[in-house]
DNA sequence: TGACTTGTTCAAAT
DNA sequence: GATTTGAACAAGTC
């Protein structure tokens, strides 16, 4: 599922095939994902229009456009990202199409249908006005603590909270957990300094090495938890074995033997 | 057949 | 007002 390094690929990936090429037509298909803008006016500004250059916050990717403001995607569980030669085999059903002057078509797919798509004029208002948190790639040390000690949640809902950081998805949080020895239900607000110095720099570790590998999650077997996914795992640390949880409505798996809990 | 899965938002509760 | 909780959403997999 899209988190912050799948994010970061799809960034990569239009930075490598669709920046600075005029787009000749725009085509929307019929969704209630779209925010902020009517169809027909995004179809507008699109069209005649280029990418100039990307961003990432958390997991919401801007692209800028050479004229008028950044076209936003966020990639729900599904969303995909394709740039193909007409001939070539593409998904048959997309949320939108662009078809730059080249012949090539730039789409964005999304199956489940949880993806947005928006159109902003500013990203640093998108996010003030939507209230998300810095970007766990960018936050440093003393504001990640400062944030967390304050919450009374299990730390695991705390780090999948956009609104605190940005970026932490389900897979991502039980892998950082795991790493950290702490159980996931433990209350954010009872761990120590030392335990969310430990959290963050677990956290920047995992993700920069995601993003490394363009988030190619086979090169990180060596993080227990993040593609292996059920219970009855033997722990690779302990003799325990991973339990099923559901913690802040995700499931949620850890070894109850060696991630202890603090409430 | 149906339980389970995901990220986000929203409304209700505290 | 801030924070927490949990339901809702779609559709693919097992």
């Amino acid at each position: 599922m899209p988190e912050l390094p799948e994010v970061e690929r799809f960034k990569n990936f239009v930075d490598r095939t669709s920046l600075h090429q005029k787009i000749a037509f725009a085509k929307l298909a019929e969704t209630d994902r779209l925010f902020d803008i009517s169809a027909k006016d995004l179809i507008h500004i699109l069209e005649g229009n280029e990418f100039e250059d990307t961003y990432r916050h958390g997991k919401f990717l801007f692209i800028r456009l050479k004229r008028k403001g950044y076209l936003m995607l966020h990639f729900g569980m599904t969303g995909e990202l394709y740039y193909r030669d007409p001939d070539e085999k593409s998904p048959k059903v997309y949320v939108l199409l662009i078809r730059f002057e080249n012949g090539r078509n730039f789409l964005f797919a999304d199956s489940r249908g949880f993806g947005m798509i928006a159109w902003v004029h500013s990203i640093e208002e998108f996010i003030k006005k939507r209230g998300y948190g810095e970007d766990a790639l960018l936050i440093d040390q003393d504001s990640f603590i400062r944030l967390f000690r304050k919450r009374r949640v299990a730390i695991k809902t705390a780090l999948m909270n956009q609104n605190i950081i940005a970026g932490i998805g389900n897979e991502f949080s039980d892998a950082i957990l795991f790493q950290t020895k702490i159980h996931p239900l433990s209350n954010s607000g009872k761990l120590t300094i030392d335990q969310f110095t430990d959290i963050f720099h677990a956290m920047k570790k995992i993700l920069k090495e995601s993003v490394s590998h363009d988030a190619d999650r086979n090169k990180l077997n060596h993080y227990f938890l993040l593609n292996q996914r059920q219970a009855g795992l033997a722990c690779p640390r302990c003799e325990g074995k991973t339990e099923w949880q559901t913690i802040g409505g995700r499931s949620s798996y850890f070894c109850p033997s060696c991630q202890k809990s603090y409430q």
